[in-house]
RNA sequence: GCCGGAGUGGCGGAACUGGCAGACGCGCGGGAUUCAAAAUCCCGUCCUGGCAACAGGGUGAGGGUUCGAUUCCCUCCUCCGGCACCA
C-alpha cells in the first residue's frame, strides 16, 4: 500500500522541489539581472520601466504576512512588464539604520551592527522564497558606510546650499520653476557684489534700503559666518525638545503621554531648548504642493500632504505698543526717540506682529494672544503681572504639545497687564498669553477675534473679554443656532432618542413622551421666533449680542461693525459709515487721525471685505498680504548610536565646517558601549549622545587646530529619502548615481508602499529629491511618479461576552462562524484586528510556504482582495488556491506517470477551450495594468474550470496559457514551460495577445422585463440590433403570456443586455 | 471637532460609463469513485413561502431622480484611517 502511494506520488504537484528548482535556476543564470545602458546586455530599442517596493525596515520578528502583499503585487506587475518587452528595473534592499535596531541592542546587549547583520540575513532569505524577480545583485543597506557616505555626502549638499525664492529658472523640463536652491558660493558672490546687504539682525537681505543695513565687507569673519549660517538648507537653530534625563535621550512626541512622563519607564519628560540640526524643507512647501496634481498618486494620500503642508492665504499686521506708539499727522511715531522711522511691517519695534487668515475681522479684535515662548512676553508684561505671568510659563514650558492638545477644551490664560493699539481704529486691546496660541505657527502671537472665531469665543467667554461681531451670518446659521438653543437638545440628542426607540422599543413609551414634550416645546419656540422676529432680526440681535448666542459665527458673510464707533455702539449693517473717529482710551489723542485712515468694510461680503482690508494695511504700511504654512522645518539630529554621523565638524570658536568630500564617509565609531548616557533627572541637565563618549573619535585635527566631530546622528529617515537613485548604480563608488543611468531610469513608474508614510517618507524624501534637483544631480523634479498603497493583512480575533479579547488558539470552529472558546465552551464572536502579538494572530510566512510553497502564497494573498484595501488573513482559505495549482498541473501532467498528460494534442484547439484562453488573456491583460490582481486571478478560475473537464488540450492553448500564469505563479509556469520542451526561461518570452473576436460569444443571454422586472432570459446573437432583440423578446413565451393581449406602452433596449416593456 | 475612505450571502469578495445583484474562492449540503478514508470529479447553495413550476423580498437606514439605482442626489447611522487650539 505504502508502494502505491509513493507510486501514485511520483507525478504530484511537488512545489518544494519545483519553486527549489526555478529558484536555483533565476540565481545560476542570472535571468533577472538588469543592465544598465552602455552594459553588455542593455537594449535601448526597448521602453524602461521602474518597479519599486518600499524596502523594508529589518526587525528582529523577520517578515510577516503583511510584507508580502505590497512585494507580490510589484512582482507580477515587474514580470509582466518583462514579457511586455520592458527593460525593468525591480531592486530590493534595506532601510537598516534606526531606533529599534538600537532598542534591541540594548535589550540584548549585542552590538546593532551584528543584529542588523543577522536580520538582513534573514530577510533576504524570507524573500527569496517567495521567488520574487528582484535584481539581487543592486541590494543594498542604508547601513553600509559606502552608502551613508551618499547620505552625508547629500546632506552636505544642503549644509552648502541656500534658497533663492525668488529664482525663476526653467527645469529640464522645459517648465518654470520659483525658487531653487543654490551653492552657498553663489550667495557669496551676490553679498560681494553687493548686490545682497545685511541688515542690523544679520539677516541677508536682497536689496535692503537703509534702515541698519550693512555691506558683506564690512563684516567681521565671524559676523559673515553667523549670517551664511542663517540661511544654510541644513542649519543648526535651538528649538524645544522632549528631553528625558533617565533615558539619557531626546524623545518624540509620540513617546511622551499626557503627565509629561516617558511612555517607556515613566520617567518624567522636560521641554527645553537644544541645539539641533535642522532641514529647511519649509522653503520647500509652496513646490511640494504645487508639483503634486501632476503625480499618479491616490487622491487622499496627496489630501494628507495638502494638509500637512497647510497652505493659507490672509495678511500679516503690527500692532503697536499702546505706550509706546501714537498716532500723529497720519503716521505711527513711536515715543521712543531712539525709533526715528513710522511703524511698517518691514519695522516694528515694540509692536506686535501677527498672522490672520481673516483681516476682514480686524474691527473685531478685542485682545491680543502670545504664545507663552513668544519672545515680547519678557518685554511686555507689567511688575504687577510679573508673577502670573512666570508661573503659567513654567506650567506651559514642561508641557508637551501632547498634553497642550489634550486638554484643549479649558482655556487658560494670564494678563501681562500690557495693551496694544488696534491699526484700524486705535482701539486700546489688553494683551494676554495662553498655550492655545502655538509659537511654531505663524509669528506666535494673535489678534483674538472672538466675535469671528471659536478658540477666541472660549478665551473670551471664560476671562470676560469683549465680544464684537463682524460678520452678519446667513439665515441658515441663524436658523441652526435657533433650532439648537431652542430645543435645548442637541442634534446628537434627538438622533439618540431616535435610536432608543428603534433599538430598545421596550422604551418606546418613554421616548415617544420625552420626543413629544420637547417637540412640542421647541417647535413652539422656533416658530414664535421665526414668525414674530424673522430671521433678519434675529441676525441683528446676533450682531447687536453675540455673547448671548453661545457661539461665535466663523463663517463668509457680510461686514458689520467694521467700522465701530467710539461709545461701542454698532452701526447698522446697511453700510452706513461712522463719520468722525475720537479715541479718547489712545494715549496722547489722535491728532490727524489715525494712520491710514477710516476703513469702511460696512455691507462688504467678506471675500471682497478682505481684499479692501488688505490693500488698507498695505497703504498704510502696517500689513500685507501672506500666505502661511503649516509645515515645519525638519529636526534632523537624534542622540543615538544607531545612524549615519554627520559630516562636519565643529571648531572651537563656534565654526562648523563640513568634511572633505574626500574623507567621506565619517564612519561611526566601533563601540563597546552604545547606550544613551542616563543623567540626573533634573530639567537642568543635557542630554549627552553615545558618540560624545567616543572621545578619540571625536577629536579631530585638521591644519593644525583641533576640531570636534558632531555627536547627533541622523535620523532613520535619512536613508530612504534616496535609495532609489542608489538603486539605479549601487555600485558606483565615485558619486551616488551614474547621471546618464538616471536619466534613463527615473522616474519610478509604480511605488507601492503603506500608507503609513503618506505622509512623513515620501514627503521627506520629495524634499531631498527636489533639492537634488534644483543642484542639477538628478533630471526629474518628482521621485515617484505613480503610487499605490497597499492595504494591511488583518488578523482575527475572539471576544466572549465580556469582552474578553481571546487568541485563536483558544477557540473552536463550528460551521457557518459559529465560534466556541475551548476553555470553556462559552459563545464567541469573531472581530477583524490588526496581526499582534498579544492576540496571537500573527501569522508567519514561512509556515504557509513550507505547507503549500510560493505560488500558492501569492496566489492566496492576491486573490484575498482589492489590492488597496485591508483585508483579515484566513488560514482556511489558503487550500483553494493551492488546489488551483495542483488543477493547473494535472492540466499537463499525469500523475501516474508524471509524464505530459495524454490529453495533451498539437491538434487545432476546440472552440471552448480557444475562447476560454482568449477572454482569460483579455480579463488577466486588463487587470494586471490596473492592479486588480483578485479578479485577474477569478479569470484564471473561470479558464481552468473550462478546461478541466476537456478530453482533449492543445498547446495551442496551454503555451499561451502557461505565460498568462507566469507573473502569478513563476515556479509552476516556469517548470510547465520547460515541460512543453522549452529550454530558456520564459521571463523575456512576449505576453501572449488576445483575439477580441474570441472573447465574445455569438450568442448571448439578455433579461426581458416587464416594468423592471425580469421575467424572463432568452438568447440573442451578440450583434443583434435592437429591432432584432425586441422582436426577440416578443416572442418569446413567457413574456407573450404575461402581455396578454394589450401591446406595452413603450419598450427600452439596452444592446446586449435587456429589453425592458412597459405596460 | 475637522478632513478622507468604506458598509453587498454563513465568510473573503465581484458587478464596465445608471442596465439580469452575488462572478470567483472558501465554507456548507448532496452525489459519483472507494471495503473505508484521503484525494479527485459532478450537482446544489442570498432570504422567505412552496414538492415544484413559481411568487414576494433583498446591496447600513430613510427619502429623491429615473423605464431602470450597489452605482447619481439629500438626510441619518456604524466602522476604519488621518489631522487635531494651525489663528
Amino acid at each position: 500500500m505504502t508502494e502505491l502511494t509513493r507510486q501514485e506520488k511520483r507525478g504530484r504537484y511537488d512545489h518544494a522541489a519545483v519553486e527549489a528548482r526555478w529558484q536555483r535556476f533565476w540565481e545560476e543564470r542570472g535571468t533577472f539581472r538588469t543592465p544598465n545602458p552602455g552594459e553588455p546586455g542593455f537594449d535601448a530599442s526597448r521602453p524602461k520601466c521602474y518597479i519599486l517596493d518600499m524596502f523594508p525596515y529589518p526587525s528582529g520578528a523577520g517578515l510577516h504576512v503583511g510584507h508580502p502583499v505590497g512585494y507580490c503585487a510589484t512582482d507580477i506587475f515587474a514580470r509582466y512588464k518583462r514579457m511586455r518587452g520592458f527593460n525593468v528595473l525591480h531592486p530590493m534592499g534595506f532601510d537598516a539604520f534606526g531606533l529599534p535596531a538600537e532598542q534591541y541592542a540594548i535589550e540584548t546587549n549585542v552590538h546593532p551592527a551584528v543584529t542588523t547583520k543577522k536580520n538582513i540575513e534573514m530577510y533576504r532569505r524570507q524573500l527569496k522564497m517567495f521567488g520574487f524577480s528582484y535584481d539581487w545583485s543592486r541590494e543594498l543597506a542604508t547601513c553600509d558606510p559606502p552608502y551613508y557616505r551618499f547620505t552625508q555626502w547629500m546632506f552636505k549638499q544642503m549644509f552648502e546650499s541656500w534658497y533663492d525664492e525668488e529664482c525663476r529658472w526653467l527645469g529640464p523640463d522645459g517648465k518654470e520653476v520659483v525658487g531653487r536652491a543654490r551653492p552657498i558660493s553663489e550667495l557669496v558672490a551676490a553679498l560681494e557684489a553687493g548686490r545682497f546687504g545685511i541688515d542690523a539682525s544679520l539677516k541677508i537681505v536682497r536689496d535692503g534700503k537703509g534702515r541698519g543695513r550693512r555691506n558683506w565687507s564690512e563684516l567681521a569673519p565671524a559676523e559673515r559666518r553667523q549670517a551664511l549660517d542663517k540661511r544654510r538648507l541644513a542649519y543648526i537653530d535651538e528649538i524645544p525638545v522632549s528631553w528625558c534625563p533617565a533615558l539619557g535621550t531626546v524623545l518624540a512626541n509620540e513617546e511622551v503621554d499626557n503627565d509629561c512622563r516617558s511612555e517607556r519607564g515613566g520617567h518624567p519628560v522636560f521641554r527645553r531648548p537644544l541645539r539641533q540640526w535642522i532641514l529647511r524643507i519649509s522653503a520647500y512647501a509652496e513646490r511640494l504642493l504645487s508639483d503634486l496634481p501632476d503625480l499618479d498618486w491616490p487622491e487622499p494620500i496627496k489630501l494628507m500632504q495638502r494638509n500637512w503642508v497647510g497652505r493659507s492665504t490672509g495678511a500679516e499686521i503690527v500692532f503697536p505698543l499702546a505706550d509706546k506708539w501714537r498716532a500723529a499727522d497720519g503716521l505711527w511715531v513711536c515715543n521712543d526717540p531712539g525709533v526715528k522711522q513710522p511703524l511698517s511691517i518691514d519695522h516694528h519695534p515694540h509692536a506686535i506682529k501677527v498672522y490672520t487668515t481673516r483681516p476682514d475681522t480686524l474691527f473685531g479684535a478685542t485682545y491680543m494672544v502670545l504664545a507663552p515662548e513668544h519672545p515680547l512676553v519678557e518685554q511686555v508684561t507689567t511688575p504687577p503681572c510679573r508673577a502670573d505671568v512666570d508661573q503659567y510659563i513654567e506650567a506651559a514650558r514642561c508641557k508637551t504639545d501632547m498634553a497642550r492638545t489634550a486638554d484643549a477644551k479649558e482655556k487658560t490664560g494670564v494678563f501681562t497687564g500690557a495693551y496694544a493699539l488696534n491699526p484700524v481704529n486705535g482701539e486700546r486691546i489688553p494683551i494676554w498669553i495662553a498655550d492655545y496660541v502655538l509659537m511654531g505657527y505663524g509669528t506666535g502671537a494673535i489678534m483674538a477675534v472672538p466675535g469671528g472665531d471659536t478658540r477666541d469665543y472660549e478665551f473670551a467667554r471664560a476671562f470676560d473679554l469683549p465680544i464684537i461681531a463682524v460678520v452678519k451670518p446667513p439665515t441658515e446659521w441663524i436658523e441652526e443656532r435657533v433650532s439648537v438653543m431652542a430645543e435645548g437638545l442637541d442634534q446628537k440628542a434627538a438622533a439618540e432618542c431616535e435610536r432608543v426607540a428603534r433599538e430598545q422599543p421596550e422604551f418606546a413609551d418613554e421616548v415617544a413622551q420625552v420626543r413629544a414634550r420637547t417637540a412640542n416645546l421647541s417647535a413652539k419656540t422656533i416658530e414664535t421666533l421665526r414668525k414674530n422676529v424673522g430671521p433678519d432680526r434675529l441676525a441683528e440681535h446676533y450682531v447687536q449680542h453675540p455673547e448671548s448666542w453661545g457661539a461665535a459665527f466663523i463663517g463668509e458673510g457680510v461686514a458689520v461693525n467694521s467700522p465701530a464707533n467710539a461709545n461701542g455702539d454698532t452701526t447698522s449693517a446697511n453700510g452706513a459709515t461712522t463719520s468722525a473717529f475720537d479715541f479718547p482710551s489712545c494715549q496722547g489723542g489722535m491728532k490727524g487721525g489715525l494712520p491710514g485712515g477710516v476703513c469702511d468694510l460696512n455691507g462688504l461680503p467678506t471675500p471682497q471685505a478682505k481684499e479692501k482690508i488688505t490693500r488698507w494695511l498695505e497703504q498704510t504700511g502696517v500689513g500685507r498680504g501672506a500666505v502661511n504654512y503649516k509645515l515645519r522645518d525638519w529636526l534632523f539630529s537624534r542622540q543615538r548610536y544607531w545612524g549615519e554621523p554627520f559630516p562636519v565638524l565643529h571648531g572651537e570658536d563656534g565654526e562648523t565646517i563640513s568634511v572633505d568630500d574626500a574623507k567621506l564617509p565619517v564612519e561611526l565609531p566601533e563601540m563597546e558601549d552604545f547606550r544613551p548616557t542616563p543623567s540626573a533627572e533634573t530639567a537642568d541637565s543635557l542630554p549627552e549622545p553615545p558618540l560624545a563618549r567616543a572621545k578619540h573619535w571625536m577629536r579631530v585635527e585638521r591644519n593644525g587646530s583641533t576640531w570636534s566631530r558632531d555627536a547627533n546622528t541622523m535620523p532613520q529617515w535619512a536613508g530612504s529619502c534616496w535609495y532609489y537613485l542608489r538603486f539605479i548604480d549601487p555600485h558606483n563608488t565615485g558619486r551616488f548615481c551614474d547621471p546618464a543611468a538616471e536619466n534613463y531610469w527615473m522616474s519610478i513608474d509604480l511605488y507601492v508602499g503603506g500608507a503609513e508614510h503618506a505622509v512623513l517618507h515620501l514627503l521627506y524624501a520629495r524634499f531631498w529629491h527636489k533639492v537634488l534637483y534644483d543642484l542639477g544631480h538628478v533630471s526629474t523634479r518628482e521621485p515617484f511618479r505613480k503610487l499605490f498603497n497597499q492595504g494591511m493583512i488583518q488578523g482575527f480575533a475572539y471576544r466572549d461576552r465580556r469582552g474578553m479579547t481571546l487568541g485563536p488558539d483558544a477557540v473552536e470552529e463550528h460551521g457557518h462562524e459559529q465560534f466556541v472558546a475551548r476553555a470553556t465552551g462559552e459563545p464567541v464572536t469573531r472581530i477583524i484586528a490588526k496581526m499582534s502579538k498579544s492576540l496571537k494572530n500573527v501569522v508567519n510566512p514561512d509556515q504557509v510556504i513550507s505547507e503549500y510553497g510560493a505560488d500558492t502564497f501569492r496566489l492566496y494573498e492576491m486573490y484575498m482582495g482589492p489590492l488597496d484595501s485591508a483585508k483579515p488573513w484566513n488560514t482556511r482559505d489558503v487550500p483553494g488556491l493551492y488546489k488551483l495549482c495542483q488543477r493547473i498541473w494535472r492540466l499537463f501532467i499525469d500523475e501516474q506517470t508524471d509524464e505530459l498528460s495524454p490529453a495533451l494534442t498539437d491538434a487545432e484547439p476546440d472552440d471552448a477551450s480557444l475562447r476560454a484562453l482568449h477572454k482569460m488573456i483579455k480579463r488577466v491583460t486588463d487587470d494586471i495594468e490596473h492592479l486588480k490582481f483578485n479578479t485577474a486571478i477569478a479569470a484564471i478560475f473561470d479558464c481552468v474550470n473550462t478546461l478541466t473537464p476537456m478530453a482533449t488540450r492543445s498547446r495551442k492553448v496551454l503555451e499561451p496559457f502557461v505565460l498568462v500564469l507566469a507573473p502569478f505563479t513563476p515556479h509552476l509556469a516556469e517548470e510547465l514551460w520547460s515541460r512543453l520542451g522549452r529550454v530558456e526561461s520564459l521571463a523575456y518570452t512576449p505576453w501572449p495577445a488576445h483575439d477580441e473576436r474570441l472573447t465574445r460569444d455569438e450568442r448571448v443571454e439578455i433579461a426581458v422585463q416587464i416594468n423592471g422586472k425580469v421575467k424572463s432570459r432568452i438568447f440573442v446573437p451578440a450583434d443583434a440590433d435592437e429591432a432584432a432583440m425586441r422582436h426577440a423578446a416578443m416572442a418569446d413565451e413567457k413574456i407573450a403570456a404575461a402581455l396578454g393581449e394589450k401591446p406595452p406602452k413603450k419598450i427600452i433596449v439596452v444592446k446586449g443586455r435587456l429589453v425592458n416593456l412597459l405596460v
